[in-house]
RNA sequence: GCAUGGGUGGUCGAGCGGUCAAAGGCAACGGGCUGUAAACCCGUCGGAUUAAUUUCCUACGUAGGUUCAAAUCCUACCCCAUGCACCA
């Protein structure tokens, strides 16, 4: 690839690349010496699970390791102590030793489900920070001022409205932007979120004499709502480590207009590419059958494409013919006769017996395929087994 | 420490002596429509109990108190936020 289509390639599906003209710098002198650029990506170590909508600046940082660069993939440790600031959280409760090791084996795992462990660089700021003493810490802070920390919008934003707002958050993105001078990165990634955090980093690197890096922010991922981005809090996620079946479901149910931004951000395809598949649906495709390819390309990212061509036909048969699933859990009572509500309180089909009344009120619940129509319903469970469906997608079979 | 405001169900947020299991939003759940789309529509949304919205229990920071009756009033305590503590 030439420089221009290097840079063409790296900045697509981007918000922010600042300054392309450094990148361009950096490429081309890695180019002439041969030696790589250090690309870090920073990730805090609170929430080890990762979803599809990190993979967006993930897949990112894998484009740079497929150019030959040397990715840093950084997990905060340190900064873990003070949480990112960003936004409502006042408390965090710091974590300890363990749980971090825990948690940045997790993501080590997933980690290396994109990216080619023999070339990733895996580090922890506490190797530096942890070194650090007060005084270092205090010449750290003489770097910046408070009146640039407070540019920051979330903080301008907290203050205006009376909102808390702790000393230590104030100093999270002095210490993310003094990793990238530990590091010496040339390129920094991010979400959108960070550009702050990444532009400190900037400064600081100019501060300490080094070449500033160049920060390159990736969209925030719009979660299956379509409307907020995606997090684990919100509940609107699809997590790495998820099966492939429930990964397809999620994705089926997102809707039309999504598919064509995680198209965009989560695929490979160019933008020519994707305009190609939204004339075809404008001729008169059912959409449904584009978003089906895109379900499997996710799915064969994190699990293999096998695993994709097997949860399409189980999609088929569950909800296109919908049959019953293949698997279905088991469990062995004593045969007999049930009351049927408080059978399904009791395998944790419904919450409650209230909850299971309901149900079956609303027309939820199915014994053997037909729809339950009294709450004081009796089941008589027997050798052969009983399937209770409750919902479009709870089943579970009942052995006698 | 002082002053002021505040702590309500999964969450946000109303209520400020009875009609409060507590408005409304969001989330969740069931049904309908469909492409398991999304949007939309209908319904449910503390627990147990009943033929029944029948009755009972638990819940509005914690502990007590006033009252026939308290999320609502009083007292103490805990927690949170904001302001003040400057001219010495």
């Amino acid at each position: 690839m030439t420089i221009d289509e290097q840079l063409e390639h790296l900045k697509k599906g981007t918000v922010d690349v600042i300054r392309e003209e450094d990148l361009r710098k950096k490429l081309e002198r890695a180019e002439k010496t041969g030696k790589p650029l250090r690309v870090k990506l920073g990730l805090d170590p609170t929430a080890p699970d990762i979803h599809v909508g990190h993979t967006v600046v993930i897949r990112k940082l894998k484009a740079f390791q497929d150019l030959g660069h040397t990715v840093i993939f950084l997990i905060g440790d340190f900064t873990g102590m003070i949480g990112d600031p960003s936004g409502k959280n006042v408390t965090r409760p710091p974590l300890s030793r363990e749980e971090i090791n825990v948690n940045a084996e997790t993501y080590k795992r997933q980690m290396f489900k994109l990216l080619d462990p023999e070339k990733t660089e895996l580090r922890f700021n506490g190797e530096w920070m942890d070194k650090f003493g007060a005084a270092d810490f205090i010449k750290l802070c003489a770097k910046t001022t408070v009146k640039q920390i407070l540019e920051r919008d979330d903080f301008t934003k907290r203050l205006n409205e009376e909102k808390p707002i702790s000393l230590h958050e104030l100093l999270y993105p002095l210490v993310q932007g003094y990793d990238s001078v530990a590091l010496n990165a040339d390129v920094e990634l991010g979400g959108t979120d960070q550009k702050f955090n990444l532009l400190m980093g900037r400064n600081l690197q100019r501060e300490y004499e080094q070449e500033p890096q160049v920060i390159i922010t990736t969209p925030l991922l719009e979660g299956l709502d379509g409307v907020q981005k995606m997090s684990k809090s919100l509940g609107n996620y699809i997590g790495i480590d998820e099966a492939p079946n429930e990964m397809f479901g999620k994705v089926m149910s997102i809707s039309d207009e999504l598919m064509w931004r995680w198209y965009e951000l989560l695929t490979d395809l160019t933008p020519s590419e994707i305009s190609n598949l939204r004339s075809e649906i404008s001729d008169g495709k059912n959409p449904r059958d584009t978003k089906v390819n895109l379900a499997k390309s996710i799915i064969a990212d994190f699990h293999s494409l096998e695993a994709a061509n097997e949860a399409e036909e189980e999609f088929v048969k569950r909800f296109v013919q919908k049959e019953v699933p293949d698997e279905i859990e088991e469990k062995v009572v004593a045969a007999g006769s049930y009351a049927l509500a408080q059978l399904l309180a009791d395998t944790g089909l419904a919450a409650s017996k209230g909850e299971a009344r309901r149900l079956i009120e609303q027309g939820g619940v199915k014994i053997n395929g037909e729809k339950a129509t009294a709450t004081n319903a009796e089941v008589a469970v027997r050798g052969d087994g009983v399937l209770l469906q409750v919902g479009k997608q709870k089943f579970l079979k009942l052995l006698g």
